[in-house]
Order: structure tokens, then C-alpha cells, then sequence
DNA sequence: AGCCGAATAT
DNA sequence: TATATTCGGC
């Protein structure tokens, strides 16, 4: 059930670049056994924290596959959508994520082991709220928490909308094309607009006249039919994007990040971090859901 | 109907 | 500010 993925060989030497990456990993016996509490259960007890979501091998085989998945190309937003089991916390499994700290939270970067912050852990349950609506339909739209475009979802984004072409770079190609699972069309066109206008910021800026020498603007013919790409079961392969160019992005520190600057995508120590060589044409970037916290209740 | 893009809302 | 949602046009 879920999803079947196809896992047939793509290029044939991912298996041996996953054991190279294997290689670097901790042993098991450098690693918190799963049994082993971060929270004293009296701690825990003390301040009404839940106690321990219990890691269960399904959990631990779950993340494994997502990590694993994303490796391969495929990228995942941590389901968005219904579930929130409390192991997909952000921070944790999945190689380069990526947090995002909302509100408070200055260190982020700091620790690369050991003490994860206890932030606010609560709301076990504010799913479902009840409709006192009658008739029929039950359909309650659980909210999807807002999607935090990463630096490496952004420059997944960058990249397609790159190899589009401005003309048929639309929300809904772009999203296919970047081949994010539970990345919305709606998602892609509020990022688009702001992108647009960023990009519409950058052309009157630097020169007037559209720069030919930006790929965004030389109308790159769409490549191949990337429609009919769905449909069939037909696995979508993680597309090979390279660039021609560079991404048009200068650094623009000098003028003051009153204008220009695009989040500080460019320049996020996240990157000089904990980037892997996406050089090639696998991916594995991958984005978190903030989950904003409605209102306390 | 579905998608797009601008405007507007949170 | 960043992202979501609404709205009008196609």
C-alpha cells in the first residue's frame, strides 16, 4: 500500500554510492540505542511532555526508506498531509534536512550532536475539529502546515524553471518537473510570483533591456515532452538538470538587503554545511513543513 | 473545469 | 517577510 516505487536501476551505480555513503556512517554502537530516552521519563512526566513517542523498528525502517528515497532522487516534503507521527520531527532522520526555526530560535546551526532542543511539544491532537455542520459531508481539509522553501528546494526550483524557459515555466510544469512529493501547484505559484518579481527586480537593476545572457530569458525550447510524463505507473526520473549558466544570482550584500536579495538562498551557511555534491543529477534536497503553530489552546 | 497570475490575507 | 488564499480572466 502507499506507494510502490518503482526501484529499478537508474543510472546503476547507486548502490555502490550508497555503500560508499554507509561507510561514513556512525556504528550502531555510536548511536543512541532507540530504547534510550533523550527525557528522563520523570522529566518528561514533570513538564507534560509526551511520553517518548516510542520508536518502533517500523518507525526507524520508515525513515530509512525516506532517506533512502530521497537519495535516489526522489524528493519528499515529510507528509504533509493527515499524519503527523512525531517521528518525522525536524532536525532528525533525513540527511541534509534542512530546519527551518521559526519564531525563537537563534543556534540552529550549532550543535551537530547531542542536545536537540525540547521546543514546544504539544497539541497531540488538534486535528478534526468537530463540524457542527449538518448533512453530509465529512470531508475535514486538515491543514497543510506551511512549506518552508528550503535552499536546496529552492534551487531545485531554480533549476527547472531555469531549464524551462520563462514562457512555459508555470506552476504546474514546474512542479512536475521538480518532482517533489507534496509539493502543491499552489505552493509553486506563490514561490513563482515572488521569484518573478525578485527576478524583475534583478533585470532593472543591473542593466535595462532584457539580458540575453540570462538562460531565464533566452527562451530555452522545452526539452523533450516532459508532458505524458504521468499517467501511465511510469516512475518519474529525477531530471538531469544542468545548467548552461550559472544561476543568475549575484551577491548582493553591497546594496543592502533592503532590496534584491531572495532570502538569503545564496548565501545560507546550511549550504557551505551540510551540502552534498547535487553536482550530477541526483538530487536529494529536501524541504520540511513548518508547522505553525495555530494558536495555543 | 482547471490553470494562471495578481492581489490580498495571514 | 514568507507563504497561503482569494479572485478574476482565460
Amino acid at each position: 500500500m502507499g506507494k510502490e516505487v518503482n526501484m529499478s536501476e537508474y543510472g546503476g551505480g547507486d548502490d555502490d554510492r550508497v555503500s560508499d555513503w554507509e561507510l561514513g556512517l556512525p556504528s550502531a554502537d555510536d548511536l543512541t540505542p532507540l530504547s534510550h530516552p533523550l527525557i528522563s521519563p520523570e522529566l518528561a512526566s514533570a513538564f507534560s511532555i509526551s511520553p517518548e513517542p516510542r520508536r518502533s523498528m517500523t518507525d526507524v525502517n520508515r525513515a530509512s526508506r525516506n532517506t533512502l528515497s530521497s537519495i535516489r532522487g526522489e524528493l519528499s516534503l515529510s507528509d504533509g498531509v493527515g499524519f503527523k507521527s512525531f517521528d518525522e520531527e525536524r532536525g532528525k532522520d533525513k540527511d541534509g534536512m534542512v530546519v527551518e526555526g521559526e519564531e525563537s530560535d537563534p543556534d540552529v546551526a550549532g550543535d551537530g550532536s547531542g542536545s536537540r532542543k525540547v521546543r514546544r511539544i504539544d497539541e497531540s491532537c488538534d486535528e478534526e475539529m468537530e463540524n457542527g455542520n449538518d448533512g453530509g459531508s465529512a470531508r475535514t481539509q486538515v491543514k497543510r502546515a506551511r512549506l518552508v522553501w528550503t535552499p536546496q528546494l529552492h534551487k531545485r526550483f531554480v533549476d527547472v524553471v531555469a531549464h524551462l524557459g520563462i514562457k512555459s515555466a508555470v506552476p504546474k510544469t514546474i512542479m512536475q518537473l521538480m518532482n517533489v512529493e507534496g509539493l502543491t501547484r499552489e505552493n509553486v505559484a506563490s514561490h513563482l510570483q515572488k521569484y518573478r518579481l525578485y527576478l524583475k527586480r534583478m533585470q532593472g537593476l543591473s542593466n535595462e533591456g532584457p539580458s540575453s545572457s540570462d538562460p531565464l530569458f533566452s527562451s530555452t525550447p522545452v526539452p523533450q515532452s516532459l508532458n505524458e510524463a504521468r499517467g501511465s505507473g511510469h516512475v518519474p526520473m529525477p531530471m538531469p538538470i544542468q545548467m548552461t549558466h550559472p544561476p543568475q544570482m549575484m551577491h548582493m550584500e553591497v546594496m543592502g538587503m533592503a532590496h534584491g536579495s531572495f532570502q538569503r538562498y545564496e548565501s545560507s551557511p546550511y549550504n557551505m554545511l551540510q551540502q552534498r555534491d547535487w553536482s550530477g543529477s541526483k538530487f536529494g534536497s529536501v524541504a520540511s513543513y513548518q508547522h505553525v503553530t495555530p494558536n495555543d489552546k
